[in-house]
DNA sequence: CAGCATTGTTGGCGGCGCCTACATTGGCTG
DNA sequence: CAGCCAATGTAGGCGCCGCCAACAATGCTG
């Protein structure tokens, strides 16, 4: 178990993950740019090469980073909808509170995740991370329309325009451009836009 | 005159702007991490150090970068809204196609510009920048409420969700994160969604 | 035209990402 | 269970970066 290898053996032990959640740490309290291989090599004690065996380069890192970050948005939009009654207009709100509370609880983290996806070549495991809330959403729309409580028309019509509030008022709110006296109260109001967008 | 100082006299005659000119260049063809001052400088043929006469670290350069963006989008935004008649649904379109155009024309600089933003201590200058383009739309909107186009409520909440609307779909537009073949279709879907979100 | 603020140059410091060569370890296999 | 090997960590070095200080050329202004 030696939660503390202070009597640090030459093997860290899992340095991968301890990586990973150190990186986390700086982004949140420092942001990216203070993000340095060799600092956080240096934070858990080990030499500044060390890294590289677990990423093969920073970008790698960041990648790995960005993935745990859309498996973990995922599983929070997902546990949104636990308990919520079958209607849009319920199901709409608990998923935007979803995801702007965890857009504001880890601002730092999505803007590192949506910067990644610029990248043509990243790995086909993020890119399905990426996909995969955006289904959710989807889902959704999709079965409320079945159920008709959404207007008619091909899917991505109907969502789009529900994904792209949703992640436009996550991403005002995250950069601070709204007058903070509206945060919440901002919230009900783009819910409310959204429900009388899609609403037959 | 001058235009070509090959003959290169000591004083470069205008470093400020021909390092935001590549600056803005670079970002654009090679992205935000190939920015280096050493870099902006050896391409305009001066030392190291000359563009530290100018700003003052590598962060005042992507302040301005970042205000001249602003300026020119308010610009960008403000000439779309020329010899649009006043009917709210033209007035939006013209806006949302102006936005979403300058987004993927300067998908780079955009993404400098919302960063920036996110630092506490901006340069009033930045600031007022920032804000002038919203109140572009806060005008739109204010104005087709007084004509009764436009539901009836404190302007926050009617304009709040427009602006939403609008910046996400541009950045996911920007991001890839959209089907191509919906690019511009989308944008009339989400035009239609906007409209139908803030009529009476 | 003398002096001085502006603008540019040179050199250097510490930090970074990445590379190569080497060291230690633990698990697997004969 | 001995020995070997792949995995993991270390040491050092290279060229880049941002920033700083000291010095040099320029041109504006009194």
């Amino acid at each position: 178990m030696s939660m503390h290898p202070r009597t640090r053996s030459y093997h860290h032990g899992d340095l991968r993950a301890a990586l990973l959640t150190r990186a986390e740490e700086t982004l949140r309290e420092k942001g990216p740019a203070a993000l340095s291989l060799r600092e956080l090599a240096r934070d858990l004690g080990v030499s500044h090469a060390a890294p590289s065996r677990h990423f093969k380069d920073k970008q790698a890192l960041l990648d790995a980073l960005a993935q745990s970050g859309f498996e973990r948005m995922a599983a929070v939009l997902g546990a949104s909808q636990d308990g919520v009654p079958e209607k849009i207009s319920e199901q709409v709100e608990a998923v935007v509170r979803a995801y702007v509370g965890f857009a504001r609880d880890n601002a730092a983290l999505l803007d590192l995740m949506y910067s990644v996806k610029h990248d043509p070549e990243a790995s086909d495991a993020l890119l399905e991370a990426t996909q995969r809330w955006s289904d959710l959403v989807l889902r959704l729309v999709a079965d409320a329309q079945a159920r008709g409580e959404v207007r008619e028309g091909p899917l991505e019509h109907t969502a789009l325009p529900v994904f792209a509030t949703l992640h436009g008022y996550a991403d005002l709110a995250v950069s601070g451009m709204l007058p903070p006296e509206m945060d919440e109260h901002g919230l009900d109001v783009v819910i409310a836009f959204i429900l009388r967008g899609i609403r037959p």
